[in-house]
DNA sequence: CTTTGTGCAAACGATTTGCAGGATG
DNA sequence: CATCCTGCAAATCGTTTGCACAAAG
């Protein structure tokens, strides 16, 4: 799923006015090497696992300098955190509601899909659908919440 | 976009033991009259307009309650702040990268989706559209952001 | 009357910010 | 060497909780 070489992704950095350091770099590697959609604590629990490396602020700030050049994108589906994505290819999401897990549906698997005209003022961008549902790990459950 | 009447809402919430009180009809009811998907602190300031009439945790602890008894869902859509609907069919939602603000899309405006067979393992219940684009008070914006 | 809801204020968790020292271009 | 970034701690914002009183069934 390696996405961009760090090349890359230092240029992207540059190209923007953003330096390149290695806690932004770290923080982007981290991302790619976990399919799932981390929250920023996770991360920063991640790189901190064996000796600290980045600061919580230094996570959650060069997580907005990533998104700002678009290297990373934030997931909202599920309340109160934000979670990050490394893939900023469109794409779907699906989210279990038992565990909470998130995955990626890659875009052609909904291929027919079409924007319809919605009501006039209204200009479409871009669209992504979100499906929910149980996962493997999740037997059964009853109720749904959300 | 009437949806319950005053007696179903007082019955469903019977139905699942929570009681009956002003203060959930009053959170009901404002996010019925705003049309759109205002945040807890909206509906605060909404219903203490003129007087007083619920404190925060009250509005918050109405929410959820009308959220398990399935007159109200969440919606995630802005980094931060839940949003409320009080429209509890399918439907999928337009929002305004300019403003933020969020639309109701009719469920059949994307009656042509499928859902497509995911990776084995994983159960799709239910799914939904999310357009992002811009709305007739945002003039063209240059950035993004998300 | 018993139980659940309300309201206040304090607590909480995720994210942001101010500021001093350090690293990048 | 000027500017931007990091790291720490304190601040902030949305939401939750504890508890005493009030109200619903």
């Amino acid at each position: 799923m390696q996405q961009y070489t760090s090349q890359q992704v230092s240029q992207t950095l540059k190209d923007k006015g953003l330096r390149v350091t290695p806690q932004r770099f770290a923080v982007y590697a981290n991302l790619l090497a976990r399919g799932d959609h981390p929250t920023a604590e996770q991360i920063l629990t991640d790189l901190n696992q064996d000796a600290p490396q980045s600061s919580q602020a230094t996570v959650y700030s060069a997580l907005q300098a990533l998104r700002k050049v678009g290297l990373v994108r934030e997931v909202l589906l599920e309340e109160g955190v934000s979670r990050y994505d490394a893939n900023v290819r469109p794409h779907h999401h699906f989210r279990c509601r038992g565990c909470g897990a998130i995955e990626d549906i890659p875009w052609d698997l909904f291929q027919s899909i079409q924007l319809p005209d919605l009501r006039p003022g209204l200009r479409a961008e871009r669209y992504e659908v979100t499906v929910e549902g149980l996962c493997d790990r999740c037997p059964e459950l009853a109720e749904a919440e959300s």
